[in-house]
DNA sequence: ATGCCAAGTGAACGACCGTACGTTCCTGGG
DNA sequence: CCCAGGAACGTACGGTCGTTCACTTGGCAT
C-alpha cells in the first residue's frame, strides 16, 4: 500500500457509512434513535438490510454512531464558528445566537438532535445513554468555559455564578427549540433572544459590546 | 337501572382501564409512548393482550388516554395545590416550587411525563401530537394567567412582560427536570430554584413575600 | 327465568424487527 | 497471476408487534 494512502476498499465502506449516518441523524431527530430501523434505512437508501447491519455490527452501534455523527454536525454549525469571535461576553452571545440559528434553521429536521435524543434516553441505562450524556456534558462544559473566559477578559462581572448563568442560558435555548418544534412556530426564538440578551446585559461590564435587547 | 347508579359492568371496565393507565403513564415517562406495547402490558398486569386492546380500541387511543391520565396526575400534584396560595407573586413561586417537587420526587419514574412525551411527538403529526400540544398550551396559559393575576394584585411590577417571564420560568423548570434525569443528579434543582427566585425577586414589588435566594 | 350486552379470553393473522450465515463482487498486495 | 479480505447481497430464523374474530363469562333489565 502506498504510504498515507487509505485502502480504497475501506474508504468505500466509510463512504457508505457516512451515507447511512447522514440519513439516520435526520430520522432520529424526528422519530428518535429507537425509530431507526435497518430495513427502512436499507430500502430508503437502496441498500440491503444485511449490508447496513454489517456496516455497524449491531443496531446499538448504529445508534451510537448516529450520535457521534450529530456531534460533528453540531460542532461544525455552532462551536467552531463561535471560535471566530474573540473570547468575552461577545463570544458567549455569539454562541447563543449560533445555537438559536442552528435550531431555527432546522439543521436537523426535527430541531436540535440532542433535545430529542436526550429526552428519549435520559432514563434508560446503556451505552447509548452514556454517549448522549457525554455529549451533553461536553456542551455544558464548553458554555461554562466560554463564560469563564468572559470573566477573565474582564467582560463579565467578576462575581458572576458561572454554573447558574450557563444553566439559565442553556434553559432559554432548549425551551426555544422545544417550543418551536412542538407548536411549529418560530416566534419563540424572538422571546428566547430577548431572554438571553437581557441576562447577558445584566452581567456585562460593557453592554455596548452586545446588541440591544429587542 | 336505579337512577344515578352506574352500570356495574361498565364500572368494571373503567376500573381495568384505570389499572392499565396507572402503568402506562409510568412506562411512557421512561420509554415513551411508542415504548408502550399491548403484549407487555398484558403480561405485566395479568390480562390478555386482546383484552387490553379491546379496552382502548387501538394503540393510538391508548396513547392519548395515557396523556390524559398524566394530565390528571399533573393537575393533582401541581395546579390544584397551587390554588391554595392566594393569587400574587407568592402563587407564582408556589407553582414553580410545586413543579420542581413534582419533578424531583419522580411522581413519574422518568421525571416529568410531558417533557419525555413532548420531545417524542413534537415533530410527528397526528392525534397524539395534538393532545400533547394541547396539554402543553394549557400549562403555559395557566402560568401566564397566574403571572397576570400577580400583576393585577400589585404584587408584580406593572410593566412586566408576561410572555417573557413565563418563558423564562418554564425554561428553568424544564431544564432542571431534563438535566436531573439525564445525569441522575438532583443538585440541579437547587440551581433552578435560585434562577426562579432571582427572577421573581427582580419583578416583585414586595420581595419580602418571597423566600430569600439561596 | 330469559335475553341482552359489555368485559375479557385465546388463537391466529400478516408485517416487521434485529440478527446470522454463506455467497458474490471487487480491489489492493505479494 | 492469484489470493486475502472487505463491501454488499440474498435468504432465513425466531420473536414481537398491532389487530381481528369467534368465544365464554357474568351482571343487568324485563
Amino acid at each position: 500500500m502506498a504510504e498515507g494512502r487509505t485502502d480504497g476498499r475501506i474508504e468505500r465502506g466509510n463512504q457508505t457509512r457516512r451515507l447511512v449516518l447522514r440519513r439516520t441523524v435526520e430520522i432520529a431527530s424526528v422519530e428518535g434513535l429507537e425509530g431507526l430501523s435497518l430495513g427502512r434505512l436499507a430500502s430508503e437508501l437502496n441498500l440491503s438490510k444485511s449490508g447496513v447491519f454489517a456496516l455497524f455490527g449491531s443496531k446499538e452501534e448504529l445508534q451510537q454512531a448516529t450520535v457521534r455523527a450529530a456531534v460533528d454536525v453540531f460542532l461544525d454549525q455552532v462551536v467552531t464558528p463561535a471560535r471566530r469571535t474573540p473570547p468575552g461576553v461577545a463570544r458567549v452571545w455569539e454562541l447563543c445566537r449560533l445555537w438559536l440559528a442552528y435550531s431555527e434553521q432546522r439543521v436537523f429536521p426535527g430541531g436540535c438532535f440532542f433535545y430529542s435524543v436526550a429526552a428519549e434516553f435520559d432514563a434508560r441505562p446503556g451505552p447509548v445513554h452514556d454517549t448522549v450524556v457525554g455529549a451533553q456534558a461536553d456542551w455544558r462544559a464548553f458554555v461554562e468555559r466560554t463564560i469563564t473566559e468572559g470573566i477573565e477578559a474582564g467582560d463579565i462581572a467578576a462575581g458572576t455564578d458561572v454554573t447558574l448563568l450557563a444553566f439559565e442560558l442553556i434553559a432559554f435555548l432548549e425551551l426555544a427549540n422545544g417550543d418551536s418544534v412542538l407548536r411549529d412556530d418560530s416566534a419563540v426564538y424572538r422571546t428566547a433572544t430577548t431572554a438571553v440578551l437581557r441576562r447577558l446585559h445584566a452581567v456585562a461590564t460593557d453592554p455596548s459590546s452586545l446588541p440591544a435587547v429587542p
